[in-house]
DNA sequence: TCGTGCTATTTTTG
DNA sequence: CAAAAATAGCACGA
């Protein structure tokens, strides 16, 4: 958003945020309510039976036509299907931009799995929130936060794996910095009672293996009596309770419930030089937008993995999160406000990233010594290469091509230096820990390799990836 | 079709 | 009784 707005406080957009925020929504006249609704489902659900064939049918008219009609625009005509003429020759074909338009339309999920898929994931969110809300004390004041690719809409392959974080609120509290590279934190109350005083450790912080515990406890509970949904089980120094469901015939789901404490404060000092790289790109007034947001802390365990470190002893602490920016810029990711808008131009910043997320989702599978490498590591690069190359031209849908070489290029100097800052916490390093520097010369050098060659990998497999989370 | 943000409306609260 | 919070319904975008 190129800062138009001079607004002091973020507050005052109330009085017109759907036309600050786009004006190509506001042109479409809003149907005023009818008659005010009634208390039960019932009469409700006559009267919008009775109204809504008519209604439905005005609205849709104009859409229909020109959806069915017109090409999407960064979709290759002749690829479009895959079904119908995509030929298997596995040869380098002249046009090498090809096969990443083939790719990206195969890993696109399919409407029906999702629908299935979505609806068994949010009953059990569903009642996972009930059950908090109702039978517990310390996380009845719980938020579902739904974040990771699948509501980024960066899911590739199959919609199996799913990202809940459930936020307590917090205040009155003390972050204190845990560690030296700004990730980590311990959290203390100042003064007063809190309901979460149970989980003080002597020193009076909050114990982060303690609440999580006792959260994993309650999430267990309430799926107990679910025949199709287990408990995976706990991973030292894994903020999520992950949720194992078995759907009808498909794939099973992966379900992340994640706790987080929400904090609604200014953010830490160590934040400073991170998003504000995002000033070029979306503006200074989405800069604060976000910032006023406040940030999460998740358990996680600080001095794991590398017992190398002496004098480090492995205590629990939590680690910050920015998952609800990342889900924030992601989706709205223009440097102009209608970029992929209907009436703006696409983009492909999205599909670059959907394409190096399936790369090192096939060069994992192909050699374990690279499973430390995730997925967040390809989201990282493209916030980075997003705040170099702001402009939504230097991201033209039909320069996938180039945009995907670039962001490689991207990948590959990171690896080659062995660093890659977290977006929002500048020191940390993504790649410090459990990331030698072999692996990373060997990745670098297979994407180099892939980069150049026209992509092998990928004519060889559309099998299904998936790249595991840190 | 799902997910989200927005508005109007109803319900709760001080 | 007014202000604030909760809820319902709708319109997009993906």
């Amino acid at each position: 958003m190129s800062g138009r707005g001079k607004s002091q406080s973020v507050r005052a957009k109330s009085p017109e945020p759907a036309h600050a925020k786009n004006p190509v929504r506001a042109k479409s006249a809003r149907q005023p309510p009818k008659e005010p609704v009634k208390d039960t489902k019932k009469e409700t659900q006559q009267i919008t039976d009775e109204s809504k064939p008519k209604k439905t049918k005005e609205f849709k008219q104009p859409k229909l036509t020109t959806e069915e009609k017109a090409p999407v625009p960064h979709k290759c005509v002749e690829v479009k299907t895959g079904s119908r003429m995509v030929k298997k020759g596995h040869s380098v074909d002249s046009n090498p931009n090809k096969i990443l338009f083939t790719t990206i339309d195969q890993l696109t999920i399919k409407k029906k799995h999702k629908s299935e898929s979505a609806s068994i994931v949010n009953d059990t969110v569903k009642r996972i929130m009930d059950h908090m809300k109702k039978c517990t004390e310390c996380f009845k004041d719980v938020n579902a936060l739904r974040t990771g690719s699948y509501y980024e809409n960066l899911k590739i392959s199959n919609p199996d794996e799913f990202d809940v974080m459930l936020t307590v609120p917090v205040e009155r509290v003390d972050i204190r910095l845990f560690g030296d590279d700004g990730a980590f934190y311990s959290v203390a109350f100042k003064r007063g009672k809190h309901s979460l005083d149970r989980f003080l450790d002597e020193d009076n912080t909050i114990s982060a293996s303690g609440m999580l515990t006792e959260f994993r406890n309650e999430v267990k509970k309430c799926v107990k009596i679910l025949k199709d949904v287990r408990l995976e089980k706990k991973k030292k120094g894994c903020p999520a309770v992950t949720l194992l469901i078995n759907g009808t015939g498909t794939v099973p789901i992966s379900l992340d419930i994640v706790l987080g404490l929400e904090v609604r404060s200014s953010w830490p000092p160590f934040t400073q030089g991170g998003i504000d790289k995002i000033d070029i790109w979306l503006g200074t007034k989405v800069k604060k937008e976000q910032k006023f947001k406040g940030y999460y802390l998740v358990p996680k365990y600080e001095g794991k993995g590398t017992v190398e470190r002496e004098g480090v002893c492995a205590r629990d602490a939590w680690r910050i999160s920015f998952s609800h920016v990342e889900k924030s810029i992601l989706t709205n990711h223009g440097s102009q406000k209608t970029c992929c808008e209907a009436s703006g131009t696409r983009c492909c910043r999205k599909d670059c990233l959907k394409l190096l997320k399936h790369l090192l989702g096939l060069l994992k599978a192909e050699n374990p010594s690279l499973s430390k490498f995730c997925s967040y590591h390809a989201k990282t690069t493209l916030l980075h290469a997003c705040c170099s190359r702001t402009k939504d031209s230097d991201w033209e849908a039909a320069q996938l091509g180039l945009c995907f070489q670039q962001l490689l290029e991207d990948f590959e100097g990171h690896l080659k230096d062995g660093m890659l800052p977290n977006f929002f916490i500048p020191s940390h390093n993504l790649l410090s820990s459990g990331h030698d520097r072999k692996s990373c010369q060997l990745l670098a050098r297979r994407i180099e390799e892939e980069r150049n060659n026209g992509f092998p990998i990928f004519h060889k497999s559309v099998g299904t990836t998936s790249i595991t989370s840190p």
